[in-house]
RNA sequence: CGGGGCGUAGCGUAGCCUGGUAGCGCGUCGGCUUUGGGAGCCGAAGGCCCCCGGUUCAAAUCCGGGCGCCCCGACCA
C-alpha cells in the first residue's frame, strides 16, 4: 500500500474522549474511527491487524481439530426459549420483532444455534467427537461501553464449541483449548495467565479466563505467588483464621447504643471483629423453573465479622440470577432491623437464610438483637438458628491466606482476553440434541464453549506494545511488515528507487507499506513511529550517498545502511527471523484445573 | 441505572461567570520558498456555537427539558 492512497489518516491532536494509550493510538494513528458510543468502524490498517490475529486463531483452532463455519447473527427468539435464556438474559441481549411480529435476538453467543445444528446433524457417537468455530460479529447491549476497544457493544468473537460422547472427550477438548489459547496469546506478544472464572450466565461446571495483566482492567485478580493459584476474585478462595472451639455460652442481649457498623461494634465491646457476626441483605431473583415465573425473595446473609461477602458467591449459593441491596423496609418486613439485625428469630415465607461456612464453626459470636441499639452475645449457629444454605460467601481480600499453601494473595487488575467453560448438557438437553451411543440409547450431546474477542486483543497488544511515539507491532500482529520512508524531495532517482523497492518487496511476499506522499521528513517519521511497523527503510539523498537505504527497526535505534540491491533480501530475511522469533514464543503452560 | 464532567469548523480549544461583531492553533485548498524528526511566508475555504422550548430589544452565553460523548460506580458469556 501506498501512503498516499492510503485511506486512514493520522491526527496530530488525539480526540479528547480517548483516556487509554491504546485508545488514543487506535484513533491518532487511523485504524478506528467511533460511530456511536462501543461501535467503531475498523479502517485499512487495523482490518489487516486484526487479519493477521484472526489467522493465528485459524492456525490453533485447526490445530485442535477445529472446522471453521458460520453462523447466523440473528436468531429466532424461540431458539432462546427452549433453553430458557430468553427470559434469564437481561436487557445485553438485543430484541427486535421482525415483519411478520416474531421475536427475534441478535446473537450474543451461538450455545443454542450450535445446540440446534447437533440436534439436526448428530446422530451417533461415531461422529464425535467433533469442534466446530467461527469468527463473526456479537452484538451485546452494555449499559456502559468504555476503554476504546477495551469493552465495546459490537465486537467480533471467535467462538468454539466442542461436542462430546462422554465427560472424558469434554475433558480433553477443554485441555486442548486451554494450551491453544496459550499459543494464540504467546504468538501476538500478549504476557497472559489463566484464573479460575465464575460461569456466569453460561452455566456448567468449571471455566477458565485468560487475562491480560494491566490496571487498566476490569477484572480484579486473586493470585498467590507462592503455590500458583490465580481465580477471578469472584469466585477466589481465601483462608481466613479459624476460631478458637469454645463450648456455647449462654446467648443474652448487650445494650450496644449507636453500633451500626462491626468496627464501632467490636470497639465498644472489646472483642476482635472476628468474634462478631456481620449481616447482609438483598432482593434475589430466582429463576423460576419452565412455565415457571421468577420470584423474588429476601436474602439475609451472614459473614463473619473479620470478613466481606462476596456477592457472586452468594448469588451461585442460592442459584440467584440477579441480586440487588435490599431497601430498609423490606429488612423490616422479615422482622429485622438495620444495623442491629440478627438470624436469630426472623420471620418469613420468601426468606433466604444463607451463612457463610465460617459460621457454623465460630462459636459465641455477637450478632444483632433485631432491636436498635441491642446486640446478642454467645450466639450459635445450629443451637440458636439454622440457614437454608451453608457456603463459602467470603471476598479475597489483598494480603489474605491462600485456601491452598497459606501464602498471602495478592490482587491485581486485568483484562479478559479469552474464556473457556465446560458446558456440559445444558444447552443439548433442552434442545433435544442427543445421539445413540455404542450401545444403543440416547444422550446428550456433551458441550464446551470457548471464546476471544480479536479486537480486545489487538487493543491489548497495543496497549502492552507501544512508547510515547507510537505504537510498536509485534511482526505477527502488524498489518504491514516495513515502513519505506521515500524522501523524495530534490532527488528523483528516490522515487523511482523507492518505487522499484516496493514492487520487489511484495514481489518477495514483503509486506511494504510505502510513504510516498509529499511530505516532510518529519512527517513522515513521526507518522511511521506512529503506525509502528516493525522495521523501517528510510530512502533519501542522503542514504543513496551512503550506498544505499536506511534500515531501523521499530524497537531500536540502532540502524545500518543496505545496499540497494540487496535490499528486499535483507528484508526478507529479517522478517522471516522476526517470525520465527515470533514462534519460539509458544511454550507449553501446564494445565491448572 | 446512580454520581461527576463535557458538547463551539475535520481535530484540539478560547469566549459562557458579567447577554450585544464567534476567535485562536493544527489540519484542508491555492501560490512561492523549504526538505533526514510534525517547515516559512502570502492568500482562501470551512460554523444550525448538540437539539427543542423559555426569558430578553438581543442568547454560544441565562433558565427548563431532551439527546450525545467521556470518566467513576453498579452491571458484564
Amino acid at each position: 500500500m501506498r501512503m498516499s492512497r492510503l485511506f486512514s489518516q493520522t491526527l496530530r491532536d488525539v480526540p479528547g474522549e480517548a483516556g487509554l494509550p491504546s485508545h488514543q493510538l487506535l484513533l491518532k494513528a487511523g485504524l478506528v474511527r467511533p460511530l456511536s458510543a462501543g461501535s467503531y468502524s475498523y479502517l485499512p490498517l487495523a482490518r489487516r491487524a486484526l487479519t493477521k490475529i484472526e489467522d493465528i486463531i485459524r492456525e490453533e483452532m485447526d490445530a485442535i481439530g477445529g472446522q471453521e463455519i458460520t453462523m447466523p447473527v440473528v436468531h429466532p427468539a424461540s431458539l432462546w426459549q427452549e433453553t430458557g435464556r430468553w427470559y434469564q438474559v437481561g436487557p445485553e441481549m438485543a430484541r427486535f420483532k421482525d415483519r411478520a411480529e416474531r421475536d427475534m435476538v441478535l446473537g450474543m453467543t451461538h450455545e443454542e444455534v450450535i445446540a440446534d445444528l447437533v440436534r439436526q446433524e448428530v446422530r451417533s457417537y461415531r461422529q464425535l467427537p467433533c469442534l466446530l468455530y467461527q469468527i463473526q460479529t456479537k452484538y451485546r447491549d452494555e449499559p456502559r461501553a468504555r476503554g476504546g476497544l477495551i469493552r465495546v457493544r459490537e465486537f467480533t468473537m471467535k467462538d468454539s464449541y466442542s461436542l462430546d460422547a462422554d465427560w472424558e472427550g469434554l475433558d480433553a477438548q477443554y485441555r486442548a483449548h486451554y494450551q491453544a489459547y496459550f499459543n494464540i496469546f504467546q504468538r501476538c506478544h500478549l504476557p497472559v495467565i489463566s484464573v479460575r472464572s465464575d460461569v456466569g450466565m453460561m452455566g456448567g461446571q468449571m471455566a477458565h479466563e485468560y487475562m491480560y495483566l494491566n490496571p487498566i482492567g476490569e477484572d480484579t485478580l486473586v493470585l498467590c505467588d507462592g503455590c500458583g493459584y490465580a481465580a477471578n476474585r469472584q469466585v477466589a478462595a481465601a483462608r481466613l483464621p479459624a476460631a478458637e472451639a469454645a463450648p456455647p455460652l449462654p446467648s443474652e442481649p448487650v445494650a450496644t447504643p449507636d453500633t451500626p457498623t462491626i468496627e464501632a461494634l467490636a470497639e465498644l465491646l472489646q472483642v476482635p471483629t472476628a468474634c462478631t457476626a456481620k449481616a447482609v441483605f438483598f432482593m434475589a431473583m430466582i429463576a423460576g423453573g419452565e412455565g415457571e415465573t421468577d420470584r423474588e425473595r429476601f436474602v439475609f446473609a451472614v459473614v463473619r465479622g473479620d470478613s466481606e461477602l462476596n456477592e457472586t458467591k452468594l448469588a451461585n449459593a442460592i442459584g440467584a440470577r440477579d441480586l440487588r441491596p435490599a431497601r430498609e423496609e423490606e429488612i423490616r418486613t422479615v422482622g429485622a432491623e438495620p444495623g442491629y439485625a440478627s438470624p436469630v428469630g426472623l420471620q418469613g415465607d420468601d426468606l433466604l437464610l444463607v451463612v457463610d461456612e465460617l459460621i457454623p464453626q465460630s462459636p459465641n459470636l455477637v450478632a444483632g438483637a433485631n432491636k436498635p441499639g441491642y446486640h446478642l452475645r454467645n450466639t450459635n449457629y445450629g443451637r440458636d438458628y439454622t440457614a437454608s444454605h451453608v457456603a463459602d460467601l467470603v471476598l479475597a481480600r489483598d494480603g489474605d491466606a491462600c485456601a491452598q499453601c497459606g501464602g498471602r494473595l495478592r490482587t491485581s487488575r486485568g483484562v479478559e482476553v479469552g474464556n473457556i467453560f465446560k458446558l456440559g448438557t445444558r444447552y443439548t438437553e433442552a434442545l433435544g440434541a442427543v445421539f445413540l451411543d455404542s450401545e444403543g440409547s440416547s444422550k446428550p450431546v456433551i458441550m464446551g464453549s470457548y471464546g476471544i474477542g480479536s479486537g480486545r486483543l489487538l487493543s491489548c497488544v497495543i496497549e502492552e506494545h507501544h512508547d510515547e511515539g507510537g505504537i510498536r507491532f509485534p511482526i505477527s500482529v502488524a498489518p504491514y511488515h516495513v515502513s519505506c520512508v521515500a524522501l523524495l524531495q530534490r532527488a528523483p532517482e528516490v522515487a523511482a528507487a523507492a518505487e522499484k523497492l516496493y514492487r520487489e518487496a511484495w514481489s518477495q511476499g514483503v509486506e511494504m507499506l510505502l510513504d510516498d506522499r509529499d511530505a516532510t521528513p518529519g512527517v513522515k517519521f513521526n507518522d511511521a513511529d506512529l503506525i509502528g511497523l516493525p522495521l523501517r527503510l528510510t530512502l533519501g539523498a542522503r542514504s543513496l550517498r551512503q550506498g544505499g537505504a536506511e534500515l531501523k527497526p521499530r524497537d531500536s535505534e540502532e540502524s545500518r545502511i543496505v545496499p540497494l540491491d540487496e535490499v528486499v533480501a535483507t528484508l526478507r530475511a529479517e522478517v522471516d527471523r522476526l517470525l520465527a522469533a515470533s514462534r519460539t514464543r509458544v511454550t507449553t503452560v501446564p494445565y491448572v484445573a
